[in-house]
DNA sequence: TAAAAATACTCCATAGGTATTTTAT
DNA sequence: ATAAAATACCTATGGAGTATTTTTA
């Protein structure tokens, strides 16, 4: 499972439109269909309902778009506190 | 960011052997290398020091363990709830 | 018929394998 | 000399693009 897709999907279940979530990546509507398809492959589900017009999630998208959430901010998180390491000298630390 | 190359991470700083990671897998050790190269370039950091018949974290490596544990943990949590919906029909929603 | 997603196809990047080299003891 | 990781190289897969078709309002 990839973290970009699961980018990509967050960001479809706020916009509900693939072309404009492609534009928001630079990237073309075609390759977020393969993005959720992927996801829908990796996990068995179906994640979104397809029709008339909009994209709503399905109940198992629901589910999947809290832990996907907490998956990118995790990522944040660490690329965060990795940046902030020895970003200052350690002072008192006198010895090894 | 991709979740297999958190997990050959995590079993890597585990096991501290790239050969023994790769049987784990059923891959071979190059692709070990290679996955967690790719994580070290994602993070602008070396995730482990190899020398002298070992392998350790680095700090940053130490600190990225946790996030990394959390995310696989997440991303099971997450397929395992899934999986777990409609598996039981809802007997007393009397209508949608 | 219009707007949007799916599909077909093509291409290229890269993930993963084999084999070899390097490194450290 | 040995054990292990890095590197070089090759191949095949699949990710991403273009163009087209399908779908549905």
């Amino acid at each position: 499972m990839n973290i970009e897709n699961l980018k990509t999907f967050i960001t479809l279940s706020e916009l509900k439109n693939f072309t404009q979530t492609a534009d928001r990546y630079f990237i073309v509507q075609s390759t977020v269909t393969n993005r959720i398809m992927e996801l829908e492959k990796e996990l068995g589900k179906k994640l979104f309902i397809r029709n008339r017009k909009n994209v709503e999630l399905t109940e198992e998208g629901q589910h999947f778009l809290a832990y996907a959430k907490r998956i990118v901010a995790l990522e944040a998180s660490a690329i965060e506190e990795l940046s902030m390491l020895h970003t200052f000298p350690r002072i008192f630390v006198s010895e090894q």
